[in-house]
DNA sequence: GATGAATGAGGGTTCATTCAT
DNA sequence: TATGAATGAACCCTCATTCAT
């Protein structure tokens, strides 16, 4: 009789062991054979629950997205006042589990092969679209219209380079490295913000 | 005799074969036959100019490397005063021959290759060095001290950022974009500055 | 489950078939691909039973030299005295199964290749090392000891010259011829031995 | 103007480089390249001298040939009555200059090329024949005429494999060990004349 | 005479994928 | 449900050989 419900741990190893392998080894060196040798099982079981290598791929580029979403929308909730919401998109996006030189060499592999290949560049896609909608709802109340596109896509653009610089410099870059860069950009556009607001006030 | 001087003829064919390789069909695609016969040779020239595919890969990634370095140079020597030479090293990142769709694709493929390609990955090292180097000589004069390092992580991060986006967004990030969010970060800091120095005033 | 327990057969076929390979074309010309063709299996299955080509030579010397370690442990077991054990040495290695043109021009090419390949003259080494061990042991009660050494070298480098003969030689070596070799040189030894003995005596 | 008489310069080179070219690395490895690189011209110049690689080859084995036949020559030249001409056959095939680790290490490649080689098989042929007929010359006057073949043959083929030991042992084989165990050998055929000889006589 | 650039077949090897068991 | 044997295309690379210069 056949084991039952296999397929949700089945697939949760296979994913697991993908990511530990492209970590390890680089995108390239991931092979089925060595990803089915860290789950532990065959390499027939790989085509037993993906359709092919690709869907596995694009399973584990999907869990490494919901993984980053759980942590910025766990702080999201416990957030009070604007403010509090952007720093929790931040720190979510800095969050310690996913910031490390393992996870972001991850994710920069995924990057590499996105451009050429569709199924991945829309996840991507995806992702840095959430992340700047997240942002765009939580700046609108304490920046000016005309400049909340743009710290948006400072805020975004700086997390997205910090990932790239962990996953690239020798020493990577420390959590605490990274949240003061992205704090004081928040607090530099912020300090802009009053800044007009009291010169508006003087001319009026 | 044979004909003579062919090694740096075919080398620039070879390099220039293989980003595009890269930048049409992604890293893992751009394969030596692929790239030979896009050079319009046969394979065995690939291995008669260069020892490996490692070594054209490397080649290939120095002389991205060389070519960033060249704009921002250039610009550097053209620029008067510590304003414009911050300036200078923004434009020369985000140069109309490098920041496009496709010049941007194959860096962030060597991106993805280089943590587990020690030689890739010193290359990058240098680079970005090179470019922390050039931003903090341009910012000493006009940022203060405790700022200095942060500043120039600021930008550089920003330009990372930009490039990665430059490749992953479906649209990509046009250069107008990229150039006002960096020049703006540039504002936010030194009218940071202005304000310090303002405040300071006022208490004396 | 998967066919099990083919590993064993895989390894024979693919020995057999080196062997075969080797035989008819040369060390050279013994490719994978001919190879594997000649077993009947896809280039794949090489390297699903043998990590690597070396692997599959170095097996494929040591099946040979098993061969040949059996052919003389068999007659070793049924002679009686010493006399007989030396001739089951000698008739050992010039076996009807070994001693042919095609199993020796095997040999030969191994033999070739062995003093550039550390793997494969350790193996030579162990095989001719064998043959003098067994040698000295057998002729140790019928020869003189200041005698022993060199008639085992003796009859182990007629052995070797024989087959080396027998490859190189257009009509081959009979096995006749070879016998009646190695047996007179065995005899001549011993009669040299009773002349000895006989002059000691009349000595005394 | 061309230069002239080049051609046996050239060859000779280029026979030399091909010798040590095989010594060193073996028969697979001594390439075209690596010949002409050793022989200090271009990979050009082989087939400007040599129709292709077997022509060169066949060449080369030849110059050995021609070598080994010198020293056997030069040696019988000198050599005074039966006993030394056979003993000059002898020490010729151990001449110093040719039965070095180096210089079997060569013979031994091409021994395992000859037989999938009929070119090189037949200039084997030649040197084994060639050496069977001195033998036979130089022994008729001391052996008896049933015995004379099978004492050529024995020689011979102490001989042969003594060069196949010197190539393949590791510590090789010593000249002084080489030379005693033929002298050795002739000793006891000529004893066993002598013995056979008395015999006669008391009969008579 | 000599060069070394160029070719392309063929080498060993790896890999995703299939399938009988 | 799971195995691992088997496939064969494609990979990088080496090589003898040719040929314009």
């Amino acid at each position: 009789m056949p084991k039952l419900g296999m397929e949700p741990i089945r697939r949760r190893q296979l994913i697991d062991a993908t990511i530990a392998a492209i970590e390890e080894n680089g995108f390239s060196e991931a092979t089925v054979s060595r990803i089915s040798a860290r789950a532990g099982v065959s390499t027939g079981v790989v085509h037993h629950y993906f359709r092919n290598k690709d869907d596995l791929l694009e399973a584990t580029l999907r869990d490494l997205a919901n993984t980053l979403r759980r942590e910025v929308v766990e702080r999201l909730n416990r957030a009070r006042g604007p403010r509090e919401r952007v720093e929790a998109i931040i720190d979510g996006n800095l969050a310690p589990g996913l910031f490390t030189r393992a996870g972001v060499t991850a994710w920069l592999a995924f990057w590499g092969e996105a451009p050429n290949s569709p199924r991945l560049a829309r996840i991507q896609d995806i992702i840095i679209r959430r992340l700047h909608g997240n942002l765009i709802h939580a700046l609108r109340p304490i920046v000016a219209p005309e400049r909340l596109a743009l710290t948006a896509d400072g805020i975004g653009t700086l997390l997205d380079g910090l990932w790239l610089r962990a996953a690239l410099t020798r020493g990577g870059v420390t959590l605490d490295d990274a949240r003061r860069l992205t704090h004081d950009y928040l607090e530099l556009c912020l300090a802009a913000e009053r800044g007009k607001a009291n010169a508006d006030r003087e001319i009026a």
